[in-house]
Parts: C-alpha cells; structure tokens; sequence
DNA sequence: CTGATAACTTGACACCACGTCAAGTTGACG
DNA sequence: CGTCAACTTGACGTGGTGTCAAGTTATCAG
C-alpha cells in the first residue's frame, strides 16, 4: 500500500535519486526533481531548507532502503581477518554504485557549500570506521605488514575503497565492477598482509 | 627584465595560479583574479574567452614554468623497470602539489562545464601514457606481476596516481609528502611486480 | 604633429540557478 | 462549516558568468 502512493517527501527522494543516478548527474536542478516528482519547484522548500539539505537527505534514505548496515555488519562475522578484509571490500565496494549518483553531486558541491562538505566528510569517516575495525582484524590475527603503521594501513585501505577511486577505475579505465572487486581484493590483501 | 614587468596575460596566469593555491580555492571567481591581476573583470575577456579557459591555460603555463617535461623525463632514463617506476611517482607525485589549484578548481568545473572536462582528460591521459611506459619496462625486465593485465597494471599505476588519491591522504589522511612519496612507491612495487 | 590602433576602463545588462515572500487554492478532518 | 496543512502561482533578490557599447590612453606609422 505504501509502495503505492508514496508521501511527497518520499517522493522527492525517489526523484533525486533517479535523476542523480542518470548519466547527466551534473544538471539535476532543483526544477528538475521537483517536476519529476509531480510538485512545484517552490514547494521542494516545504520539505527540505537547501539543496545540500535535499542531496544529505537522499544519501541517508538509500542508506535506509538499500540497508548498509545490514550487508556491513555481515562482513563483521567473518571468522579471519583476511576474510573479514576481504567481505568488507565487497560489501562497501558494490555499495558504491548505488550511491555514486548522490555522492558526485555531493562531492561537486561541496566546493562552494561547507555544509555538504561536512556532510559528506561525516559519511566517509563511517567507512573509515569499517576500515579500522577491518585493519584491526588482521592486527589480531598477527598478519598486518610490517612495513605500514595500523594508521597508514587504514589510510591506504579507505583511500582505495574511496568512491574517487571507484569511478576512476569504473568509469575512466572501463572496468566491470566484478574485476574491481577482485582486483581490490586481491591487491589490498597483498598490500597489508604480511 | 621580463621577470619584472610581466605583460597583462602572463599576470592573469600567475594570479589564477596563485589564488588558486590559496586555502579557500573554490572561492576564486574572475573578478578576484582580475582584481590580484590589477585590471577590470571584463578585460579578463580580452584574454580569455571563458572562466574554464583561463584555468586550462593556466595548467598549461604551470607546465612551462615548472617544467614537467624535463621531470617526466629523467625518469625515463632509468637503467632498470623498478627504478623506472620509483623514479615515475617520484616526478609525478612531486609534481602534484604544484598544480592542486587549478586541478581542484578544473574538476569541481567539469561537472557544468563538459570543455573542462574534457581538457582536465587530456591531461590526465599524458599521465597515463607515463603510466603505460613504467610498466612496459616492468615487462621488458620481465618483472610484471602475473596477476594483473597489461593494461590493469597500467590503470592500477594511474588511478593511484591519480590527483584525488593524492588530495586523499595528504589532506584527509595528514599524510607527509615524503610519506606519500614512499609508501606509494612501495606498495606499487609490492602490488606490480612479480 | 596627426591619426589610427590595441589595450584597457566604466557602466549597464541578460542569463541562470538558488532561495524567499506573499497571496490564493484545494482537500481532509473535526 | 471553519480551519489548517500542503500545495500553487507569480514576483523578487542575490551572485557569478559572459556580452555589449562607449570612452580613455599610450604607442607607433606616416
């Protein structure tokens, strides 16, 4: 039933969702959510304050509909740390594509809007945390390299896991997102273990 | 003598580059550059027929003066692959600081301006062809690791390389440029050869 | 000396997107 | 029936880009 006749809000979300995942992700206007979901540009600011405001508020209804805690806190089961390395790139690596959308609009716009900035700085450190917990998983099981510090490793570990990266590797070098898992797997692995 | 007195346009080039390495670079607009340049923003247009073709020209005349080529390379005179590919991030890394600016503002660009893009690609497509050098010696030495392609070995060189994996652990990570310098060169080697 | 030309100046303006404001419409609900 | 929330329409202010027109100034050829 409410998958039916969804509230304006929810609406709103949808659209910007759609519309940022399309491949013109540069001009989604605010105009253009607001005649894709049926509503008067105006009346976009009945539901959120700022552009930025409507951008955040989608990130974390994907969060929501897409469940990332969920397939995160799976990885966090796994029984060695390489294997909990190597859940992790997976689930956080095949998040990526459901957000890319939002995040690139986010990203452009936190040049001019220290808000968004914010906003989007707070995410990422979100995955940093997954990370850590990553990282330290392969500390216990005494396989971490010996040449990076547990800082750098997680560093290296969130900056290749970084949406940048992702696009770089997709999107300029044309690589399918299966062997970008399995690259990133494979290399991080051979990076920080041992 | 020409170092004293620079004409109008080379002014405006130093002016872009100089603001553009300030703090606040997303906030630097025609007018400012203008203003730094001592001359009116419209005589800008005199100059430069867009706001994305002074930047582009502005990367071009950074080349010039610091000199990339040369950088580049003296690293092609490497004895073996392994120090071709140390010598390659060296140059290439250490040049990355110099050109953050323009390379910040080119790319919050591209997401309107599709001519910045554009130009900010070609650039990034020399690097690449650098990319592509460093490994073809790997191969001819030999040392090329088999599990990655030809060309994967490549985009994995380049996208580490990239300016955003850069900007990543030198701004959000606090990484030392020393630091970078070092582990990059190390992990690449660790995840490129043999 | 004169007159043309290049490089600039000032001031005004159109455009576009964001965000605001005011007044009016519509529909649900007590 | 009245009220209130959600929405509509239309107008407006702001900030930056890029354009246009008219005037100034220095230099340089004849």
């Amino acid at each position: 039933m409410s998958t039916k006749v969804l509230k304006t809000r929810d609406r709103l979300l949808e659209s910007a969702w759609t519309l940022l995942l399309g491949n013109q992700a540069n001009a989604v206007r605010i105009s253009d959510i607001a005649k894709h979901a049926g509503i008067s540009r105006q009346a976009v600011y009945l539901h959120f304050p700022t552009r930025a405001e409507l951008l955040i508020a989608t990130t974390r209804y994907i969060d929501q509909v897409k469940g990332i805690d969920e397939r995160l806190a799976h990885s966090r089961s796994a029984s060695t740390g390489v294997e909990r390395l190597a859940a992790f790139i997976d689930a956080w690596g095949n998040y990526i594509p459901e957000i890319y959308g939002v995040a690139k609009a986010l990203m452009a716009m936190q040049a001019q809007d220290p808000e968004a900035g914010q906003a989007w700085a707070d995410r990422m450190n979100a995955v940093r945390e997954g990370c850590e917990a990553a990282v330290s998983a392969l500390v216990l099981d005494g396989v971490l390299t010996q040449s990076l510090s547990h800082t750098e490793a997680v560093d290296l570990l969130w900056s290749q896991l970084s949406v940048e990266h992702w696009a770089h590797l997709r999107h300029y070098c044309g690589w399918t997102q299966a062997r970008y898992i399995a690259v990133l797997q494979h290399t991080l692995l051979g990076t920080l273990v041992d």
